[in-house]
DNA sequence: ATGAAAGCGCTAACAA
DNA sequence: TTGTTAGCGCTTTCAT
């Protein structure tokens, strides 16, 4: 391994001055500091990651807590904050709690004990252990915790507009299947269709909650989304869309012409599948880079007064991305749908038992 | 920061006492180790990874490369390397280079200089560079490198067994739809595949090469696919074949009806799509976590002679996972398959250009 | 503008 | 069995 040490003994110079050409070129002179950059960079020569921050108290490393790494959207969160950590030059560390909220709480104490910060995305238990979450920077991804800052996607816009069009392809009894009972998302949609309804007076919405955030949450989900009447229905993410779609089919059911289907997220999967999702598109990398970047100004200049206060949630924009599963009501043949039981005016069920 | 001087200060024993209690238990007390670790657990301690690995000129981290963390195959393999990275207690550097083989040779020099070791996933670009690959332990996933351990799916058997399942229906003109033109996993499938050609002296294979390892290559692939005649065709991931199959569709092709297609890596896109992917099995995060296995192996014991000379790569067991995609070639209805160009007894092209 | 020296938290000789 | 001592590679006072 080369070190700082071997740089210095090149140029003829202390380690010191290495250092500050390295880290604080303006400390040095001009020619000096020519002069070891090229030596460093002959030698090949990095800085060790792990020294240097054992000096000034840091690890250089970044926690990064998932729920599932397989999901399309962390996935491509997780490149985004690589991304941005590689500029940095900081480690990531990642780990993946599997949806397991017991798993999750013992992994983040981990995280935090062995990283400068975490990036927690999409955290499905409580933390409240201020000895965990109050002795490090923790950036939240969709969800908020006191004294933490949050990025997330702008899911109110995303519920307005994809009831908007709906309501315009003329939907009047939409359903919403919802996510893990926890998640902060799913409880902002849930408002935001509160919100719709009394915007849209006419408006039916049938809440069916609680479902896992995967492709089978979509399958189980898919009896009572046809049992509840809904012409449409709003989906917690493209997994749970997806496998809606699946199991609707099965139940004799078409879509769009049947039931008109909205995914979440805009994963690539959505366009993938047959038919094709319309879904509510965010920049999912860029919320791992918008992280990544909060939580490392929250490190990196700590030659401010601690920043303590809740910073209002960074809210991404979104976009409703119309694709083949969503149709007029119109188009509906009558007598196709004889698979739907009759007696459901009101609403089957508000709220699901989890 | 709670550190190794708290705890012996607590015990009232030296630093020492500590560091062999939690590292080497046999060679303290079992009564000061007790007082130890109870105190350690008390106050909370973990060693700092940084500066123990700093001491034994370790980072305890490793790295991990792949072409592209939103492609499920590699996000699964990090899943198995981060939970065995987890249970060893090394963090995990994910690097991600977006399938671009020049930010792959920088990266995994970057990832080399920075951690013990580097698991390198699937790489597509040529690694010979001895600084690079010869100063650290490194295992290498699908692929084989002098002086690095391999773990890779057993692809021989897998292409076999779906040579044997499409002949079996009665397909004798296969195509293969390959991968990168680096990929170590296509040349292994064509050598297979000319093997099959030996077994089955009636087959005809139509080796149709080099297309980017995703849903757009599989796009691109249709064209000739559809013009080489085959009935069926076996590609190189399921994202390709997930590609070709839209396309297919839209070039007025059934699958399976009018051509089989196989997928390979059985990720869970295969279930997801319509029709549904006969593929490849493997079990994905095993990879990961052999390969971790592998690569702390050689950095944990170096108690032993330097174990450069390459091993046997390891190969895992695959399993053909049969879905809707393919059909017997007798289910094929004359006239159905009009679009297909009569011209093409002579395969179209042995190898396309990259 | 540069260097000497101290020390971050820990482990590994070597002593006792 | 336990403690003392000496660093690992680096940054950071404090001198010069």
């Amino acid at each position: 391994m080369i070190t700082i040490r071997d740089v210095a003994r090149e140029v003829g110079v202390s380690i010191t001055t290495v250092s500050r050409a390295l880290t604080d070129p303006e400390k040095v002179a001009p020619a000096t500091r020519e002069r070891i950059v090229a030596a460093a960079d002959a030698l090949g020569y990095t800085p060790n990651r792990a020294a240097s921050g054992l000096r000034a108290g840091r690890t250089n490393t970044i926690g990064l807590l998932v729920p599932d790494l397989s999901n399309p959207y962390f996935a491509a969160v997780a490149m985004g904050i690589a991304e941005r950590a590689r500029v940095h030059k900081v480690a990531v560390f990642v780990t993946d709690s599997q949806e397991d909220l017991r798993a999750e709480v013992d992994l983040l104490r981990g995280l935090v004990q062995q990283t400068d910060g975490v990036v927690l995305c999409s955290p499905r238990a409580v933390h409240e252990d201020q000895a965990v979450i109050g002795t490090k920077p923790l950036v939240v991804v969709n969800h908020e915790l006191p004294g933490a800052q949050s990025v997330a996607v702008n899911d109110l816009a995303g519920v307005a507009s994809t009831v908007d069009h709906l309501y315009s392809l003329g939907h009047r009894r939409i359903a919403y299947v919802g996510g893990p009972a926890t998640s902060w998302s799913d409880a902002r949609r849930r408002s935001a269709l509160a919100h719709a309804r009394t915007r849209l007076p006419d408006l039916e919405v049938v809440e069916l909650g609680a479902h896992a955030p995967t492709v089978d949450g979509g399958n189980i989900a898919a009896g009572v989304v046809v049992a509840s009447g809904a012409t449409a229905v709003i989906t917690f993410n493209d997994l749970v869309a997806i496998g809606l779609v699946r199991r609707v089919h099965r139940l004799g059911l078409r879509v769009p012409h049947d039931l008109s289907v909205v995914g979440f997220d805009d994963t690539y999967l959505a366009d993938l599948v047959t038919p094709a999702l319309t879904s509510v598109h965010g920049d999912l990398s860029e919320i791992g880079r918008r992280a990544t970047d909060l939580l490392l100004a929250e490190l990196r200049p700590p030659r401010h007064a601690p920043a303590s206060t809740t910073r209002e949630p960074v809210l991404l924009p979104v976009q409703l991305v119309v694709r083949e599963s969503t149709a007029p009501l119109l188009s509906r043949t009558s007598g196709s749908t004889g698979a739907r039981p009759p007696e459901l005016s009101p609403p089957l069920a508000h709220r699901d038992p989890p």
